[in-house]
DNA sequence: TGTACATCAGTGAACGCGCGTTCACTGATGTAC
DNA sequence: TGTACATCAGTGAACGCGCGTTCACTGATGTAC
């Protein structure tokens, strides 16, 4: 039953990226080893020959998800164009793909010390993504209230049962966003 | 064992507040009925006696959280006023007797059909509160910035680690808001 | 107003279930000679 | 290069535990006469 060296890496990561996309989809919590091991196409016995805990595995498949998240928003050349595709009903309706704090992040603030500890360097992250495509002096402040609104605005376009009121909040954002 | 009308009334009322806490202190999938009884002075064989369901919990939980949340930013006479409160280190380290939205935010995009109508009639009353307080011409397209700029705000300063960005993501984004 | 009976709030044991984690085992891969 | 042995990725059963929910029971409260 043993694999190569170069199948359990590919393994390995294709658990990470698997628990990154449960984790946004169904939340912390409520994801459970069996659940990202079976999305995975494996058994969940084999889950600590690759990791020591839950906890360490959080902590990297939130990384992954940053990391793809930080690389979609540079890959738009303008600030406008990163609001425009953060807040569309694309992103809104895809969590499992999009930004990992918008999709778990009350769930977050409630991680172990190391997962945390990513979440901020991923926060400073993408502020420097956005901060770098601003040319206003202030552009850190800025950037933080973007950030903020941005993840604000995502988050309660997803909670609210109302369809128009979830479309309004990511068109009015987006518009204000842009104007500002 | 049997107690009086009212104070059965009164033991429902003490439920729905430990859950209210409790949901936004621990995060909803993580609070267990047990948890939540013990909280209330109670265990928990007694809980179904009050309620069908964990979610129909959930749903009055929030209600009772929002209906606090409004009431407390209704008391501020200027949107400048709301905006000090709910972007301050008091708010931010006391999620349980804070806003809903931003404490479990992420929780309840998965919640039942009928906690999300309770959480889109709560959105709309605090949109509606911070619209009442703006003079401006489009003051409910204002007011969802600000609600979505607030909420992403005090959700990202609970979730860094570094007390400094914490402290620098309230400040920035509150001097924003006061000037916008 | 007093009495007899029905109701039901709250208790604590128990239900099946899924959780995170451990472990004995398998057999292909990696290593030492 | 070939052979013997050690390693270890992955499997599936099992661990103790807590979950949401159910239930028989208790005894004070509410109701009917």
């Amino acid at each position: 039953m043993r694999k190569s060296r170069e199948e359990a890496a590919q393994t390995r990561k294709r658990i990470v990226e698997a628990a990154s996309r449960e984790f946004r989809n169904r939340g912390i919590v409520a994801t459970g080893i069996n659940d990202l091991m079976k999305a995975a196409g494996l058994t969940h016995g084999g889950f600590y020959k690759h990791f020591e805990s839950k906890d360490q595995l959080v902590a990297e498949a939130y990384a992954e998800a940053v990391d793809a998240t930080v690389g979609a928003m540079s890959a738009h050349p303008t600030l406008g164009g990163v609001v425009a595709a953060y807040l569309s009903s694309g992103h809104r309706d895809d969590p499992a793909s999009g930004c990992p704090l918008a999709a778990i992040g009350s769930e977050l603030s409630r991680a172990d010390e190391t997962t945390r500890a990513a979440v901020t360097a991923g926060f400073e992250r993408l502020v420097g993504v956005l901060a770098g495509k601003s040319d206003a002096e202030d552009a850190r402040r800025r950037a933080l209230v973007t950030v903020s609104t941005m993840i604000g605005a995502l988050t309660l376009s997803r909670v609210v049962s109302d369809p128009e009121l979830s479309a309004e909040i990511l068109s009015e954002v987006g518009k204000s966003l842009a104007n500002g």
